[in-house]
DNA sequence: TTTCCCTCGAGGGATAACCCTGGGGTTCCG
DNA sequence: CGGAACCCCAGGGTTATCCCTCGAGGGAAA
């Protein structure tokens, strides 16, 4: 018997480029969809096997597909999920992968040379394997990464960076934290001195606290 | 008879799986390419009607489609282009749209809704026609751009902007462009006019200045 | 409890970053 | 020959951004 795939990709080309691909692989297609939200009607109301998932889709463009994969994971267990993404988004793929991360995959569409791969990762997947990419694992290891100097700043120093990176100035901060002028002052301080930027004659250390936020 | 095409894209998955769409569409795949090198070897061999191309390819992933289009365009000039991008690539475009649009075509990967419109798309193209996204087209006209007001800078203003983005002080870009700081300070100024950015108590207009820079 | 960090504020001071005006020179264009 | 733009500099001024130190209050951990 076939196994059952639903897909999900804002992309109408490569979703149903996927589909036929899968097809001719054995596959049932029984589902497509463009955002998140259809394929969960359609997994709702007839579970397939394994859903292949693409990460950024509308409306957010961002990491719809991970919360759809968490939400899948929780409210319909027995369907496989193969996350299908450009890059690897580590950010809220721990949350996905740390509890229970059987019937779960992650690849990237690049590196998947040819389809029997993705055919066979799907099969992996449904027998309740766990399929990942090794850039996608390393990433994963070195999670929770080596704290940067950002991570040590206190959430009001974070809170007040952000807004100096929003071009604001220090009196424009204040107002807008209900704050005093020297008060943000310090914080900013604080900040330099967190960020490891010593007082120089040859460089501006507030632009240079915003390239560094800005820069990740 | 049916109509022969070629496709490059440096993703297996989306090249496959586009190649079994247009089968199914009445097309005649005669060869698939991850790059434009290999994609040019196999036009020079047996010239198909006409060929996909997608923009970001290896080596490069910048606009290697768009160098392979171009060229593609003037060694064979009766093989039809049709590039197909997940963006609007215009900084090269008009180079191609410019001269002979004939048998060209341009359209974004998102905005395809459906298989069909690709293989109109591609009849057309094979055609004569010139088949564009009305996105590409609306940037496309409005080039050259309405100038921003990065681009009212002199050469100098743009010199000591970008020394300003990277977090150096007026001392030190008067250091490294052998000037005076009062010098810097009166090009600071200009630039700040011509971005428009009036003295405000609530922002920084230095890190404004910046993200301007940075946001292109 | 002690200790540490975070949050918030203040006084007082240094200086970099800004404003203004004015002046030299060049080139290019009408 | 004017303008007009660019390039470069200077004097003299205001203010925002930084420095230092000191302190109060709170929460969390040792």
């Amino acid at each position: 018997m076939t196994v059952q795939v639903m897909i999900a990709d804002d992309s109408a080309l490569f979703r149903e480029g996927l589909a036929v691909l899968l097809e001719r692989a054995g596959f049932t297609v029984t589902g497509l969809a463009g955002d998140g939200e259809t394929l969960a009607g359609l997994v709702r109301a007839r579970p397939p096997e394994v859903a292949v998932v693409d990460i950024r889709m509308p409306p957010s463009y961002t990491v719809e597909g991970l919360e759809l994969a968490i939400r899948l994971r929780r409210e319909h267990p027995s369907v496989a999920v193969l996350l299908l993404s450009n890059h690897v988004e580590t950010h809220h793929a721990g949350e996905l992968f740390g509890g229970a991360p059987h019937r779960t995959g992650y690849l990237l569409k690049d590196r998947v040379g040819a389809p029997d791969e993705l055919a066979d990762a799907l099969h992996r997947v449904a027998a309740g394997q766990t399929v990942l990419d090794p850039t996608v694992v390393a990433r994963l290891v070195s999670r929770p990464r080596e704290p940067g100097p950002l991570d040590r700043l206190s959430p009001r120093e974070r809170e007040v960076l952000t807004l100096v990176a929003e071009g604001r100035s220090n009196q424009g901060i204040a107002d807008l934290l209900g704050l005093t002028q020297k008060t943000v002052e310090g914080y900013v301080r604080g900040i330099f001195g967190k960020l490891g930027l010593t007082d120089t004659a040859a460089d501006n250390r507030r632009v240079l606290a915003v390239l560094r936020y800005l820069r990740g």
